[in-house]
DNA sequence: GCGTTAATAGCTACCGAAAC
DNA sequence: GTTTCGGTAGCTATTAACGC
């Protein structure tokens, strides 16, 4: 290590990696593709092991990882978060370029009953009816691709003009407003999408492997982990602050899933702050401990584990998220090797935008002893 | 009526397109 | 070439609605 991480330039107001891969589908604070890349560049794993990031959300981490030409695991609660790192992850099939436009076709011949959508609650707050009609069609056309190796990227593809097509106000602001969208409109977003998804993933190296474990990262044991770790880089989900269930609950039930189950588990939603009896930053503390536990467990001695993470409010009261990481860490006997702020940038929009309150984020970096 | 959840409102401050 | 303005994302606070 020629010069000290904190000499390093954190700042990345010029963009040296291209971020048209992590941009297939929209998803609130993805940290920008240079922080983990620095971080594993810097902190080094051998090639034997694996890259792990316990929070991988999109799979920034894991697409760094593997662009490093190293293995690569991630875990993480949300199943929209896993689709999105596997297809991210994954070479796309060669015919995708061709399905997508058959998908398309078949959808518009279709015929549908937009009853069977009843299970969803408040659909029709959410989706014009002729936006439902379209959306079913083209979501019973991809059903047909089940089995086929275009499926995921199908699927993403479909999640993530989701909020595009309903009156949603934006990915990270819940709120019902009239777009003026047309029916068609599901269509032609979609189309959008996979265009940009087949660009983006034509020349995907996915030579090295990347296992994406859909749990709870306070449930995962060390075993469900078919690699040695060599390295952590991770951003965990701060209290109180996105919520992550909430941002993709339309999505989750377009795509079967049930999003509820998923906030009842996300670390840090604020539907556990809104209770009586109600988290507070000790529960954060021992979410972290966990996870903390599970990478002990796994990485190799002497192996580093960097976190990044901002500062939250809960009640009013400012939270001083990285220090609790830090107990927690020495809490279990792990080193710490530094600690820093950095400043995010305003022109850099992949985290925060400018509009943000969060101004500062911190990296932890940890040593197994 | 109370506890909880769902949804909306308020605020910030930047970007880029439109208007001049 | 310069100014204006609409759209917007990331939060926190507040209100409406719901279930018992």
């Amino acid at each position: 290590m020629a010069e000290l991480i904190t000499e390093l330039d954190w700042d990345f107001k010029e963009k040296i990696i291209s971020d048209s891969i992590h941009g297939i589908h929209p998803y609130p604070a993805k940290f920008i593709p240079e922080i983990p890349f620095q971080l594993i560049n810097y902190l080094g794993c051998d090639k034997n092991t694996s890259v792990l990031d316990p929070f991988c959300g999109s799979g920034t981490t894991l697409k760094v990882a593997q662009s490093l030409g190293l293995p690569c695991v991630g875990i993480d609660l949300n199943p929209i978060a896993c689709l999105i790192s596997k297809v991210k992850t994954t070479k796309i099939p060669p015919n995708f370029g061709t399905v997508f436009y058959d998908v398309v076709a078949d959808a518009k011949s279709r015929k549908v009953d937009i009853d069977e959508l009843e299970s969803i609650p408040n659909i029709n707050h959410w989706f014009k009816s002729d936006i439902q009609v379209n959306l079913l069609k083209l979501k019973k056309s991809i059903h047909d691709y089940l089995g086929h190796d275009t499926f995921d990227a199908l699927c993403v593809a479909f999640s993530s003009i989701i909020v595009k097509a309903s009156n949603q106000e934006s990915d990270t602001r819940y709120a019902a407003i009239n777009k003026n969208l047309v029916a068609e409109d599901v269509f032609r977003l979609f189309l959008v999408s996979c265009e940009k998804l087949n660009s983006s993933l034509l020349y995907n190296s996915s030579d090295f492997p990347c296992q994406i474990i859909n749990k709870d990262v306070l449930a995962v044991q060390p075993s469900d982990i078919n690699s040695t770790v060599g390295l952590v880089v991770t951003s965990p989900p701060y209290p109180n602050a996105y919520e992550y269930w909430l941002y993709h609950k339309y999505r989750m039930w377009w795509l079967g899933f049930d999003p509820k189950e998923i906030k009842e588990k996300e670390i840090g939603a604020r539907a556990h702050f809104f209770k009586k009896n109600h988290h507070t930053e000790r529960d954060f503390y021992h979410q972290m401990y966990g996870t903390l536990q599970l990478i002990d467990s796994v990485l190799i001695t002497h192996g580093h584990a960097a976190f990044v993470v901002g500062r939250s409010i809960i009640h009013g009261k400012n939270v001083d998220n990285a220090g609790l990481i830090v107990e927690a860490a020495e809490n279990l006997g792990f080193d710490v090797v530094e600690r820093f702020n950095r400043t995010m940038n305003s022109n850099r929009k992949s985290f925060n935008l400018s509009y943000a309150k969060i101004k500062e984020e911190t990296i932890v970096v940890l040593r197994k002893k």
